[in-house]
DNA sequence: GTCGCTAATGCAAGCGCTTTTATTTTGTTT
DNA sequence: AAACAAAATAAAAGCGCTTGCATTAGCGAC
């Protein structure tokens, strides 16, 4: 309609500013007329790119990975790539599965939550020089491109506070640690601080339980059981700590009064909770932003990558007190 | 490597009870032993299928649609079918352009929430043959396939049930309607239970906000410096009830002793918070599956559509009661 | 007007797969 | 063992686009 060449449209579309004023616009009014999409394969096929990327989290369930993602996707979008999601459940088998599917739809680059994973799935990545960034994780020397923040330190942070208020006795609810490395990494966080005081985080005091409202709950009541019972429960994650403070609530017991609890991760609902929760703010959105950053710089060259590290900020609110208070 | 044509590798991998068991295990070592995925844009071009869907919905950073998206995507990827997600942040211009880099993407099926959009973008779908399911959303006589519940129904019911405790001075803190069906329902349903006992949802009682923790608590502020104090705020979703409760507390009321909450959507949440949320449990998870499936069958065959309608269910809990208990 | 140079466009060869059609192999029947 | 049918495989023609290269148009200088 036009009377050019597919091989303008192709230009038009792609880079219209090597075609002349002129055709361009004749070319866009046949566009419109026809409405016409260019065809997705035909164009993967030849030019090799697909302009997705493929980020693969554990769960949508939870808010905690849901304003990341959104970040993540607005920073992509900006530059034509489209964001596809899969989930893992917290399944290192699954999640390598995901990866792989993602694969086979041709996505030209990868976001990978964490950094614990089998070393063959790295070497594969390798080999097929597809570009990918883990997020929500860092630690000093890791050796992929990461985005994120040191759990570890957080998390030592945190109970450093928990004891500097006069706890002793401290209880903790963490996330599973098989195949998550932030999980393990807030714990050994909290080990890290009772160590400095000379006290360490016995088998019973600690449980590792999926990231569940109801799962937090049990576990709170598990906890509580103990006599004496603990004053402080450090939970790997609010989601955990929502369930705990629940619980507590349901024991007639009484927070912070009668045992404290804090969080971790920052989630809009920590403050809508009664008592509002303690935790640990992390920078979701810059991070899905930062992300999306260091990802288009790899898939465009092979350039250096340098990490981003973001600071966490220790958040005082209602569910953190001295003991007995 | 296998010594055999293209063709019947392609065999092996989409038919493979068309070849006969020889060769196919001879084809499936090579493809292991050169650890092969199809390129998808080749696949894409030839057989003119994505296998994949899109889904757009308003936002992922709260935890509405998380629930039934996992499910859907879980339903399709059953199938082999992969979802695409892309976000509109309520904004209907937006929604209309996601939809059109799907489109692009080459999707071949689309998931939208709710029904209030455009007729020339219902009518662009279907002159694409795009096969496409409303969930979310569901009226008597809507025109669409669809998947949902009835929002105007739900919201009378629980309107009614405040009602029956002896409210009668009733606020209501809404969703934007604007292009948004299911919180523009809501209201409407609560206006339907006030009038059926001579009463009226007046301007001054009713506020419309983003679903926000934040906006939620704001809105409350507004009305409960009403004077006389509203005995029940009535909220269009479960975020900004939980943003009223934390206000309430923040006054210094007690719900729901000085005023009553109630929500909508049942979202975990809903049960950490105190007092536990009075709502109406949506069945996300069987939504999502039910638009799976429905998306599917309408992808195969152009065969008739039957409507899926799910019963909603109030679910009392602490935070409604009679007034001035 | 012709020439040369650059900018704009057309030509045509694939990209890697699926699918129809043709051919070969295998198995069955007589 | 020949003849045939059925099953398995190969051959080859695209699918709709991009892109390197060839060609043409446009334009200023002589």
């Amino acid at each position: 309609m036009a009377g050019v060449s597919t091989a303008t449209v192709s230009r038009v579309l792609n880079e219209p500013e090597r075609v002349s004023a002129k055709t361009r616009s004749r070319v866009e009014a046949a566009v419109a007329h026809f409405d016409y999409t260019p065809h997705f394969g035909g164009r993967a096929l030849a030019s090799n790119r697909t302009n997705t990327v493929g980020a693969v989290i554990p769960t949508m369930e939870n808010a905690i990975f849901a304003r990341g993602l959104q970040a993540l996707q607005e920073a992509l979008a900006a530059d034509g790539v489209t964001l596809v999601v899969a989930t893992s459940n917290y399944d290192p088998e699954r999640e390598a599965e995901q990866i792989r599917v993602l694969l086979g739809r041709g996505v030209d680059g990868l976001v990978l939550i964490g950094e614990a994973r089998d070393p063959a799935l790295y070497a594969m990545l390798e080999r097929r020089g597809m570009p990918f960034v883990l997020v929500w994780s860092w630690r000093p020397d890791c050796p992929w491109p990461c985005v994120g923040f040191d759990n570890r330190a957080a998390a030592r942070a945190m109970a450093e506070r928990v004891l500097d208020l006069g706890h002793r006795h401290i209880a903790m609810i963490a996330g599973v640690t098989r195949g998550n490395d932030r999980a393990a990494a807030r714990v050994e966080g909290v080990r890290d601080a009772l160590a400095g005081r000379g006290l360490r985080l016995d088998e019973s005091n600690l449980i590792e339980t999926p990231y569940h409202l109801e799962a937090g709950a049990q576990a709170a009541r598990r906890l509580l059981a103990d006599s004496p019972r603990p004053t402080a429960i450090v939970c790997g994650n609010d989601v955990l700590a929502a369930g705990a403070l629940t619980e507590v609530r349901g024991l007639g017991l009484k927070a912070p009064a009668d045992v404290s609890v804090t969080g971790f991760d920052d989630i809009d609902l920590a403050h809508a909770l009664d008592p509002s929760l303690t935790t640990v703010h992390v920078p979701h959105r810059r991070m899905g932003q930062a992300a999306a950053k260091l990802l288009l710089r790899l898939r465009a060259q092979k350039g250096e990558t340098t990490n981003v590290v973001f600071e966490t900020a220790l958040v005082e609110r209602g569910s953190l007190a001295p003991p007995g208070k």
